[in-house]
DNA sequence: CATGAATGAGTATTCATTCAT
DNA sequence: GATGAATGAATACTCATTCAT
């Protein structure tokens, strides 16, 4: 309890002050994403994190309460560079259609590149309780609010169809890439995940952006 | 192992000659929705379908091998007969895209209806193992190829834009209808599924339709 | 839970109408009066038990709620056949007196001539939790009860001193004795128990016996 | 190891020239003695008796040679206090029946105002392993020590009935009051533990002492 | 001397599956 | 066919103890 570095209770994505303590939770989490993507979340024994991460059974429990906590701290600790990277990315775009674009194409080249993430994302993940999904929908939700920001911000802007709930927009968005890129998971990577992109980004494009066709906005 | 009635090694869906065995296979389905759906597959014991069942845990065995087929076997049954009353649904209709909305509206207002059902597909079902996710694969295809037909027939009518890769459309369609549910599913349903349909069907259509503006289908 | 047959939250004894049920439990009550005597509590597994009776872990729990359940009903069922049987060698015995005197030779000959039973009585039943403690409060208040019967009956008969407190009579009585079976255990029984037995009724005779010497009470 | 001031294995009650170390030695003492009374000694972690003492985990091994040792050493330095001062209230007292009233009054009393005490000694030490009633085993006999001293004495002078043999006199007296203190531990102290004095002391003292009925000592 | 982060051995309990009746 | 008592493999987590600092 007392120095417990904690991605769930604790401030959002095991901070410390000790370099060293921050060092050893971030190699816990890396064992863990592989562990937890090679074996599944059932499957993976807290015994195998350790082992990965070159440290013993009970030094897990000195940086997270419990194997939920390691979980949800992988997908907090995953989801939130991707957030962070997207901002980065889209910080100077002026168009928030083109940040839209380079969110979609960040996001399947990021995970085209990392297998194991995306299998983590895609497929592990997903196998876990309801208490799970609980500490999941956090960090999630943040995701969801960036996409969400630049719908909003595109109807604003004009770029976007005003008639276009945000929600729904996102949903579409979001339920788009996902499935795209557990089919491509599930395919066993049987092809380049990026090669996609433009055909998302049409189907999206027609189906989010404003263009000459609505000016007045009658469908 | 005998005469077992099995619907993933077995002909598809709990075919039996003998009435009560079908009978039986079918009490047990149901049981097994409920039960998985009221705990989540890794607290359903199968003493619990066993008794929603009113039978003995020993009888679950004769009708599957084990309670991954269990699973696999209400997914099949399930989807079958979605796919089954879409296509009935779709018969006489001369429009491919009206197809599309008539699966799309009858997708969500039939899990709108059956909350039991979508808690099942949308949360439960994805909580089991790889291989279970094997057996699931081949009933959901065709619930994709029904899509894939419906956009492919849209295309060489006209009303669907020829530039989209069919399973491009696919992925955008099922992922967005599969995100909505979801969403609903996880926020306690706590709003009208049903009432999302047409602004899920207004994005899609813009993202889908031939239209006007792209008689020549030049973007 | 349906068919278990509990000595804690049962009826009060392992009582089952089937007697192979009850035979089993017995095996089970048998076989860990034994493994607890030799390991003690918390060096003794379930699965030394589980091995003494002849069954697999998991049978264990078909009988029992868990470790703690198998240790009380062990305790009850010991306790309630040694007051059983004290009452029926007391059942036609005039002077209250005398049936202490038969309590305190029955219970020490007994201990005497069953090691095993007086190790875990003695020793290695104390080793155990509070949660343990309460459960076996119940059953000992039996016996408690049985001395200070006996005790009252004395004085109401006039055979033992009428200014002795029945509750404090009951501590000497019972501490007395439990003092010199455990003494007796932690010697490794290196002397014979039932040779203590004239000794002690010789003080506690004194002791709570009226007798002509304090006819009228005046200590 | 190097110079560990162990209470067991070393000259018997922690003794160190150091003055500083003795003062850490006994404030772990006496953070065990609450600790265990208050947790159990199964559920008192090492942490916890470390955390009352303010010192660091680690520190207690410099003076105990294990969590057992610990244990032993607070019971020895308590029934050694207790000996001490028996020992010193019966000093100038001429006869040994008196002496043995003020054992039983003092014991009494003692831990009727020191409830945590009392638990320790009653409850909480009898949780251990057989190999710590070992470690108690010698401390405890010079407490059966003294009690049997003043049995024999008593003898010597006359003023005990000489026909009681002197270990189970030893027995009956500390069994009643060991019983006695036990019930008024469990019974949550609900009531004055030295009450109880007067009656216990009543039935010992005419199942002990001599008396004009026996002068010649025939029963 | 003191610290406290790290270690890793140890175990009660669940539950899918079997098979004698 | 149906039953349900019996099986036994499998695993997260605790905490006494150590030792580098």
């Amino acid at each position: 309890m007392k120095s417990r570095v904690s991605a769930v209770s604790g401030k959002g994505s095991g901070v410390s002050d000790d370099p060293r303590k921050r060092a050893k939770y971030l190699a816990i989490i890396e064992a863990a994403l592989e562990a937890f993507s090679e074996y599944g979340y059932h499957d993976c024994q807290v015994a195998k994190i350790a082992k990965k991460a070159g440290v013993a059974d009970g030094t897990i429990y000195l940086y997270f309460a419990n194997k939920e906590e390691v979980l949800v701290s992988v997908f907090q600790e995953k989801i939130n560079r991707l957030i962070v990277d997207i901002e980065a990315l889209t910080n100077d775009c002026d168009n928030a259609w083109q940040k839209i674009e380079i969110l979609v194409r960040y996001h399947l080249t990021t995970l085209g590149e990392n297998p194991v993430l995306a299998n983590f994302l895609q497929i592990q993940l997903r196998q876990s309780n309801p208490s799970i999904r609980h500490g999941i929908a956090g960090p999630l939700r943040n995701f969801y609010r960036l996409i969400e920001g630049f719908v909003g911000e595109g109807q604003a802007q004009g770029v976007i169809d005003a008639k276009v709930n945000v929600k729904i927009a996102r949903k579409v968005i979001f339920g788009s890439i996902d499935e795209v890129v557990s089919c491509w998971v599930l395919s066993r990577r049987r092809y380049d995940l990026k090669a996609m992109v433009d055909g998302i980004l049409y189907v999206l494009g027609r189906g989010l952006r404003s263009d000459g066709r609505t000016p007045g906005g009658s469908q």
